[in-house]
DNA sequence: TAGTGGTCTAGACCACCGG
DNA sequence: CGGTGGTCTAGACCACTAA
């Protein structure tokens, strides 16, 4: 099979990412069909006057997405069957959009509290200063589907309303103010509904709810955000994938 | 602050991983605290000798783990507050010895049966032809903890044995036999638990239990496993690391 | 043994950030 | 503006795989 790549060396987008871009659309429409073995990056790197080097970015990058698989010895193949996309730092509310689907948000909580101790401890303030506390219902027109808690450093609070939350993710927002989000620690697990949670979402007490308790860093290394969300998981599940390395 | 980072050349180990090494283990002794600038990229390569490309793996591979966060024009930072292990392609198995625990695992069923749909789809195998089915009770001096259950290729069957599963772990064996995982694209869920899920991990009917669905995909990419396990949320939850990159 | 990916070098220019 | 990381080149040698 012959893959008829292009670069463009005057846009600003890197090379390696304009090689990956299209070698990941061949794969999902079917062009390179799984196990597909790809040419060799000598080759490829002569064929495309590219050094070896940045084809070989273009291949890591897919390999890190699960779309390709490399041996020593044997070459690059295309992986069996559709990789599910990988657990990315995007919000809730980006991937509903993504889908499809309409989010709609109700903020139950917009106030500066005392830290509970997680939250303190996660964020790096002393227990008992003042955080923003925030709690939302996000719904789809299916209904609703989790109850997102964060707290988040005090000097945050500036920019947001109610208004502003009730229209955009929280990502988004803080996107727009110049807070970029480099790192996240989750932790995922399953908790039956309070009476208080089940009402909001809809469910029986007692059903399984999906909890994700998460902290996430910025891009110099401070906590942003501490998290305790909690899915029906009825309606929603985390998908990922794992690359071994 | 200065870091004493020393190099074997002769060590079959890269030298990029021999630096990545030294700084974590410099974060994790507090030898680099959070929010400490390392040099920069220039300076550390000449003190060691080394390709700036070197130096830039070493550091690509901590920040790829979530201890480190790069920021252009600024520098390289180590992340506040520690960050959980990320989510790798280990077993269960494995990770239970690491954490100092005993497990225990009951074979309730190795057999070569007609496959399930969603078996066959994910193993690329026509419907109802024979893999092999696993299930399997694994559980701590604590008491059960998950139902393991597995779908395999019928040639995989030869070295499995009732006794080499209660006394290794599933992807050890593979590993041992010259099967190496690469990728694995995995969904997490919650489901009450039914009555024979509830008394084999000695829980109440209905009560949550953690699920997790994954295809796994060996270094030819071809599908290796279909796995549908379920967890005691009470006593199991899983940790990842996200990186915007 | 031939062919593949894995590592490494010594340069270069550019884009972004902060003061 | 100076300093940082981001990208890229054109080579080189090595380790592993399969025939």
């Amino acid at each position: 099979m012959k893959l008829s790549l292009d670069l463009d060396r005057s846009a600003p987008v890197p090379l390696y990412f304009q090689i990956a871009r299209q070698i990941e659309a061949a794969i999902a429409d079917g062009t390179l069909q799984p196990g597909t073995r790809l040419e060799n990056e000598l080759l490829l790197a002569e064929q495309l006057n590219l050094s070896r080097l940045t084809i070989r970015r273009a291949i890591q990058h897919l390999v890190d997405k699960g779309l390709l698989v490399r041996k020593r010895g044997v070459g690059t193949q295309v992986v069996h069957g559709q990789v599910k996309r990988a657990a990315k730092l995007t919000s809730l509310y980006d991937d509903l959009v993504k889908a499809g689907r309409t989010p709609s948000t109700k903020v139950l909580k917009l106030a500066l509290e005392p830290a509970p101790p997680e939250a303190a401890a996660a964020l790096g303030v002393p227990e008992g200063s003042n955080v923003l506390a925030i709690e939302r219902l996000r719904g789809t027109q299916d209904g609703p589907l989790a109850i997102l808690r964060n707290w988040l450093p005090e000097e945050l609070a500036a920019f947001l309303t109610t208004e502003q939350l009730e229209q955009h993710g929280l990502y988004q927002l803080l996107r727009a103010n110049g807070v970029h989000l480099r790192v996240a620690s989750q932790q995922i697990g399953a908790t039956p509904a309070t009476t208080a949670e089940s009402r909001l979402l809809d469910e029986n007490r007692g059903a399984p709810l999906l909890t994700m308790t998460r902290t996430t860093f910025g891009d110099v290394g401070q906590a942003v955000e501490y998290a305790f969300d909690s899915y029906r998981a009825s309606r929603y599940s985390y998908e990922t994938t794992l690359v071994d390395r």
